[in-house]
DNA sequence: TATCGACGCCAC
DNA sequence: AAACGTGGCGTCGATA
């Protein structure tokens, strides 16, 4: 359409995708926003509108998915058919999604979320002090960070921090950090040096992390758990780069994966033990456990439920960092966040 | 009719 | 040229 198109694509196509469209609304192609509008209501009505409606189980009148335990290198669960664990939030449209999944009446769902849990296990993990210490004090997380790094906080040095602190989980490039904050890799390159330089403890554990991983095959959570990177080594450099990243976040989403878990296993029987073995147990979202019970039970359930869930490293793992606990309730899903 | 790869997008 | 981790699943077109 007259447009210059930025490159992309296995199959040497243009393409179209979200930060491509979102490139040419800002840049005054109108029919970039339309696009995007009918894909994301495209979207949420084929993927979650008309596939949960039609997955709803006639025995029970409910939707059940399935979990495997093995469906993810790094221990965590997948949910399949339907996939459970990934109902729209972030988006007000989407939220109406995740509020038609509803209590029997005289209940509420009940959602627990563990906080920044992978964040604060870096930190524990790498043993960062300004990371722990702002853990350990309740700060804004990301906050912190905007002013380690750029020595003051505003709504755009906040932002940049958040996208920094994702891509230190996820194995950091220059190139992928760029990309995301929309500036040229030296420069991006620059925020690492000094995301290095702020909180040491992060670059020694990448580099220890890695050596490790060379020399065993293998990384492993805080409890022992081992994830194998057979093409750690790789004579492919792209190959060889994504296991690297790969490695890195695993001991982190690993030992995340682990303490949810131990939580849920430890959660019934404690519950039962408080004369609450009536509530329901439904859902695990990765960092988040949802339950059903009866509303007159929300306010006993709800600290029991926290205290499993923060205490679930223990006692064979003593964090440096507390592990806190987001727990709402509602009628609905989307209103229990 | 079933399966696969590519593309795109939802979640954590 | 170049996407920073873990997943599942929708549509589309090609193929069996």
């Amino acid at each position: 359409m007259g447009h210059k198109g930025g490159k992309k694509g296995k199959s040497g196509q243009y393409s179209t995708d979200q930060s491509v469209l979102e490139g040419l609304a800002g840049s005054g192609v109108p029919i970039a926003g339309k696009v995007l509008d009918w894909r994301q209501l495209a979207k949420l009505k084929s993927t979650y509108t008309d596939a949960l409606q039609a997955a709803i189980n006639p025995n029970t009148g409910r939707v059940h998915t399935s979990y495997s335990l093995v469906g993810a290198q790094t221990g965590r669960l997948s949910s399949t058919d339907p996939n459970l664990q990934n109902i729209p939030i972030r988006t007000e449209i989407g939220r109406e999604i995740r509020k038609a999944f509803v209590a029997e009446p005289g209940n509420v769902l009940l959602a627990a979320d563990y906080s920044q849990i992978e964040l604060r296990l870096a930190a524990h993990m790498a043993d960062v002090p300004a990371l722990k210490e702002a853990f350990a004090r309740g700060e804004d997380i990301h906050a912190r960070t905007a002013n380690e790094m750029f020595g003051h906080v505003d709504r755009d040095t906040r932002a940049r921090a958040k996208t920094i602190n994702f891509a230190i989980l996820y194995g950091i490039s220059r190139w992928g950090l760029g990309t995301r904050l929309g500036v040229p890799a030296d420069e991006a390159q620059a925020m690492i040096d000094r995301y290095f330089e702020r909180f040491p403890g992060i670059q020694r554990y990448i580099h220890e992390t890695l050596e490790s991983v060379r020399e065993r095959g293998y990384s492993e959570t805080l409890f022992g758990r081992k994830t194998w990177f057979p093409r750690i080594r790789s004579a492919n450099q792209a190959e060889r780069a994504g296991s690297e990243r790969a490695a890195i976040n695993a001991p982190i989403q690993g030992t995340s994966a682990d303490i949810i878990k131990r939580a849920m296993a430890r959660m019934m029987p404690t519950l039962r033990e408080a004369g609450l073995g009536h509530v329901r147990m439904l859902l695990q979202v990765h960092d988040e456990l949802v339950f059903e019970l009866p509303e007159g039970d929300a306010a006993a359930a709800a600290p029991i439920i926290e205290r499993v869930m923060a205490e679930a490293a223990g006692p064979s793992v003593k964090l440096d960092v507390p592990l806190g606990i987001e727990i709402g309730t509602g009628s609905n899903w989307g209103d229990a966040h």
